[in-house]
DNA sequence: CTCCAATCTTGTCAGTGGCTAGATTGAAGG
DNA sequence: CCTTCAATCTAGCCACTGACAAGATTGGAG
């Protein structure tokens, strides 16, 4: 067997490795994987050290703290969520569905984004991205009415619905009618708010 | 000055306690002020300990471990919405202002409710009281309409839409323009959605 | 007065976050 | 080829934490 290992491979065991190859990625991957497995809480930087394979101290070369791992997390979901619904931009349905779809596919990042003590609310990356995507809450669900007001409060509801479903679904507290496909509740819901508004002529 | 304190008052310093008197509220209390400060995370157990003024180790006596604690919060916490939710039953625009508020007036106990994965999910005492709050909101909530099937959309709704804009709120998502009194934009937010269902007749 | 159960303290252990200092590496430039 | 250099990672340290075990203290019941 041999004796050097390939340094674009994963480490094996022991010695050190000192250029990981991505470890910056590695580290970021291993802390979503274990935000899903077990929450933002539920884990130490050490044992993402580990699991990549390197020193307990590497991941703060990249990151600095812990914070400043979940605030690249977050800056990331931010960027993504921002994709998503930009795809959907224009339709209050598609929007909101997309919004749901997101909390759900991409759970790990959506336990962080929407928790600002666990990360710098600070960070520029992640202030663009965020506020991208709240252009398109905006700027889709805010012209369903003429009148401006009517415009803040309807994306308040829109976004307060599609939040508010999201988060009830993921931690499990919806009653067990509600635990079918959650995206098609999640349209159900909207149809219910929106469907007089952008149906019928209404207001 | 007299050499013995009183038991009942809270400790000056240095010499055992033994009898604090109350120790469980006033870890428990403390615990809910540390949540406030800084979130369901940013204290120590030992911390508590310390404001508390008794040993490390006093509270496991209490509550086992830091999952025990906070699981004795989400109890106490949903006895206390559960009886918020029942003195407004009857009338959706009270019940979901009584949510919006409750998550305000009694913020660390709503950060820790809904988010299972901080405590053990499997109390009886929380589950029953959760189980009251929730039937609040589907017994008011789910006669709006005379389908069955309208009527499990239009809980999940009212629930998301309540606690979609709470936790928007409390965690600073909503933009400038919703950072008026909370309470107000609840109220608006369910006229805007039930308004033409409930409004004809009132109710 | 004795015993007992509840309450709290002291002591200990592995694990954690964050810091500093040092080792290793690839690459750039003479 | 050799030196320098910055980026990357390791090694070691410290205060702190959660969890546990064992012992001390207390009020009250019998």
């Amino acid at each position: 067997m041999p004796e050097k290992a390939v340094s674009t491979e994963v480490r094996e065991i022991d010695q050190p490795a000192y250029h990981h190859g991505n470890l910056r990625r590695a580290v970021m991957d291993a802390a979503l994987q274990a935000i899903g497995e077990s929450g933002p809480a539920g884990w130490s930087l050490r044992e993402l050290a580990r699991r990549a394979g390197v020193s307990h101290a590497a991941p703060a070369h990249h990151f600095g703290d812990k914070a400043g791992l979940l605030t690249a997390v977050a800056a990331e979901g931010f960027e993504l969520f921002a994709d998503a619904l930009e795809r959907a931009s224009g339709d209050v349905y598609a929007v909101g569905v997309a919004y749901v779809r997101f909390a759900i596919d991409h759970r790990p990042y959506f336990e962080v984004m929407f928790r600002p003590d666990l990360y710098r609310a600070d960070d520029p990356a992640m202030r663009s991205a965020r506020e991208r995507a709240a252009h398109v809450l905006h700027t889709t669900a805010g012209k369903l009415s003429p009148s401006p007001e009517q415009n803040r409060l309807t994306t308040i509801a829109a976004w307060s619905l599609a939040h508010g479903f999201a988060g009830l679904w993921l931690n499990g507290s919806l009653p067990e009618s509600a635990q079918g496909d959650p995206e098609t509740i999640a349209r159900a819901l909207l149809e219910f708010v929106f469907g007089p508004l952008a149906t019928s002529t209404s207001q």
